[in-house]
DNA sequence: TTGTAAGCGTTATCAT
DNA sequence: ATGATAACGCTTACAA
């Protein structure tokens, strides 16, 4: 059906191996190029990619790992990570392991199978052995928003103790002295970074800590809304809020529209992640903004750099800065 | 590094047919299989599935194409249809093409090249040609929401037009005279068949349809957000607004909220796509319910049965129904 | 510059 | 039941 070199090599009276010059760019006669360059179009002749992968032992595609398809922060990186390397003429494979550390094991060896350049990665941080595998393989890995422990590898991460911090921080000098966080699981990385960015911005403002404060959601919308609900209910209840994600940011505000509860006059919220929330919300929302392009950017630019063999500065964990931005969802308080 | 075929005939003494019998499910000499099962497990052997599949021209993997990473109603169908494919042993290569049909195209043909095995896609609509010419080479493609001029086709699509119908339907015999539809954009296939229930409905109960009302957005939260605000400072507002995606809705809601109109009370909304949502807002939303898993099913049943060749009633176009879920955000109208 | 042939790791045919 | 071998379509020495 498809047709092959030696379809070409018969049209034109020349062998494969001229063929194949002419397709990965050798010094043949400019009258056969033409001449084959014309039998590749008329028969629509495409490289098999497989024949090539099995042969020089490269795919040309890069394979990418996310937990879920339904969350902003994943899909938004993956999005940017994708657009980049297409750039540079390299294929991509996503797969979505939903949130199962099974499931992402058989990814990474789906990827293997592949044959894949490089595998990048938004990890569960729950698998071990199969990313070594595959380090050990000589396959590129770039860790995207966390490491691994027992692993040393290149990774792009956010930081967002910082972020955290920086956050809570304009809230206390804002005169907050009781100020929520609604945070991911307890067992996410990323998640407890915020945390402890919250828990240190206290303590160097020597301001008590109030567990009751401090909710665990999953990152997804509902766990916003009704962790948000349990807060506003408080017999004592928080002068403001800081929400770990978009997701989860959303469900806040829902919950605080319902209860007819005013953003600023009568509770200030900190949101992330995504810009188009804070124009949207009125007044409009404050938030902590991870800088998906430039993640996406730095995860492309380091796993090209390491499938063409560059080892320099290895293992490299770029370190991104969240941006603040303070908009009109933030109160002074006055007691 | 890794080993291969001829690694486990090596340390068992028999030759790499009866090897790959073993892996093939072959015929072989209890005592044979169970030293080479042995051999395989030292060795940490695994099929390179990229020589199998240059061999025996499939690849058990099937692609799956998107528009993007950043809308529900698609991520929320492909985890489906990944997750029963999965089941069935086959893995997936999902390609996001940004909305842009260049992009598309190249995926496509990206998807031809990794010889996989079958083709499921959520068309622009736009991409004709190449998708004819996977058809051409015996590789089975499933449509997923809406179909192309041109083509015959396996699809899965939902009764878009009814969907509309019904849920218009439900304002007008409210009392509503005066319903607002903001669809999708102009030129996608889902989008014209919502508008078009719309249309039918007004004309059926003798309404006259009044152009100010229906809006084109494009599908993500600020156009709904946008879109709403332009409605409700009509001089002439409608009484109940018909938003046809997920994202469009949370705009809604959104606008709604900051200018304190009450849902309900004051306007009423159904929206579209995301049953969580419908409980988070107050009052309950009234929802059109698309049924993102049965069209996962349904086009991975579809694929999967072409894939073994069996090509009876083709083209299979598979029309599914939309759920109604009326809440309390829609109220009688009393003139 | 061009052609020939080996080899990538499988599967599958055909003797044995 | 097992083994030897051709073939899948390509790249890459090496020979011509």
């Amino acid at each position: 059906m498809a047709s092959t070199i030696k379809d070409v090599a018969k049209l034109t009276g020349l062998s494969i191996g001229t063929i194949s010059k002419v397709i990965n760019g050798g010094a043949v006669l400019e009258i056969n190029r033409i001449l084959i360059e014309k039998a590749i179009k008329e028969l629509d002749f495409k490289v098999n990619e497989t024949a090539r992968s099995l042969k020089t032992n490269r795919s040309k595609t890069i394979g990418i790992i996310l937990p879920s398809l339904e969350n902003y922060f994943c899909t938004s990186v993956v999005a940017y990570v994708e657009q980049y390397l297409s750039k540079h003429g390299y294929g991509t494979i996503i797969c979505n392991y939903r949130e199962d550390p099974e499931v992402e094991k058989e990814k990474l060896n789906f990827l293997v199978n592949k044959m894949v350049d490089g595998v990048v990665i938004i990890p569960s941080g729950k698998v071990k052995d199969e990313i070594i595998n595959i380090l050990n393989r000589d396959v590129p890995v770039v860790l995207i928003d966390r490491l691994i422990k027992g692993i040393n590898c290149d990774a792009v991460l956010v930081d967002n103790f910082n972020a955290s911090y920086n956050a809570v921080e304009q809230l206390i000098t804002r005169g907050h002295k009781r100020t929520a966080i609604i945070c991911g699981p307890k067992d996410v990385y990323t998640s407890d970074e915020r945390l402890k960015g919250y828990l240190a911005v206290h303590e160097n403002y020597n301001l008590e800590v109030d567990n009751n404060l401090i909710k665990f959601g999953d990152y997804y919308l509902k766990s916003g809304y009704d962790l948000c609900l349990q807060l506003i209910e408080m017999e004592n209840p928080p002068t403001s809020i800081f929400v770990t994600n978009y997701d989860m940011t959303l469900g806040v505000i829902t919950a605080l529209n319902e209860k007819n509860i005013k953003l600023s006059e009568e509770i200030s919220v900190i949101g992330f992640d995504n810009i188009g929330m804070s124009k949207i919300v009125k007044p409009s929302l404050s938030i902590v903004i991870q800088p998906m392009e430039q993640i996406g950017e730095a995860v492309a630019h380091l796993i090209l750099k390491r499938i063409k063999g560059d080892k320099t500065n290895y293992p490299n964990v770029t370190r991104l800065k969240a941006e603040l931005v303070m908009k009109d969802s933030v109160s002074n308080v006055n007691y």
